[in-house]
DNA sequence: GATAGATTGTTTCCCTGTTGACAATTTGTC
DNA sequence: GACAAATTGTCAACAGGGAAACAATCTATC
């Protein structure tokens, strides 16, 4: 069978492990909300409202998230059936504010400490130190 | 609007941070392997046939790049049209072994410095020392 | 103010990947 | 050897996400 040979390369290598990482992260993050019938980026919205503290757009929400407008809309649908979120109407009227609800909130609690154990898990194979220096080193990569 | 008290977790933003970068770099990949009307995912098969230096089964393939059987099989099923790959009859007769091509070996070594280029760039706010800094912590998480 | 251009959210269509069912084949056990 | 169980590849159905087209609305320029 033919054959190229390709040179070793640090930058390569690193890369690929960083996307394998972020791949079972995502896959392992996705297993674990399914049990609430959420996806990861359900909850994240949910996180990202609470983080804001106020209504946001869901524009606003797409780009905090790296997520285009079209798939925020399918998320708050889905938020919103489980009164997670709302919809409320802005003083500029294409806009339309999401804001968490009470229910939402509550979910967020109760289910934080299971979230916050897993992360834990998931980066045991390193020490506090470890942790971050892989912290600051990601900075530096997200321009 | 409801607000729920997080606490600081290192482990947490870490990991945060890694499936930010990680999803990023997905991206930039499927993009990058568009112009060649692959994905990342085709690309890696080669790769990893490649580093076999021999005909592997599906499964194996599959094995080595986290994917499902079913999506290999379409995977292989382009390759295959664009002649870049061979599935070969094997005497366990369940099995295909898939083999390169001269054809897929020679557009492996044509497009390799283009990729080995984007790698460089992507991983270029960090220096070489940093960049085996993150390559041997990420050793370490993917057990 | 009128009109062209941007912005926001929604809808539709498409692409990639997974799961589960299936047929063909092999392995293991009696 | 015969039959159950496991393995491999394929197919159909389904879910998540992106791009483009669309309507409603706002902004800017004249």
């Amino acid at each position: 069978m033919p054959k190229v040979k390709i040179p070793n390369n640090t930058a390569e290598q690193a890369l690929i492990k960083l996307m394998r990482v972020g791949d079972r992260l995502w896959r392992e993050s996705d297993e674990r909300f399914g049990q609430w019938g959420l996806t990861d980026n359900h909850y994240n919205v949910l996180r990202i409202l609470n983080g804001a503290g106020e209504p946001i757009s869901q524009i606003e929400i797409g780009r905090r998230m790296l997520s285009s407008r079209a798939n925020v809309t399918k998320l708050i649908d889905l938020l919103e059936e489980k009164k997670f979120v709302n919809r409320l109407n802005c003083e500029d009227r294409r806009v339309k504010l999401i804001a968490l609800t009470e229910v939402g909130a509550k979910f967020l609690g109760e289910t934080l400490r299971q979230i916050l154990e897993a992360a834990e898990l998931s980066l045991k194979p390193l020490t506090k130190t470890e942790q971050k220096t892989l912290s600051e080193l990601l900075d530096k990569l997200l321009h």
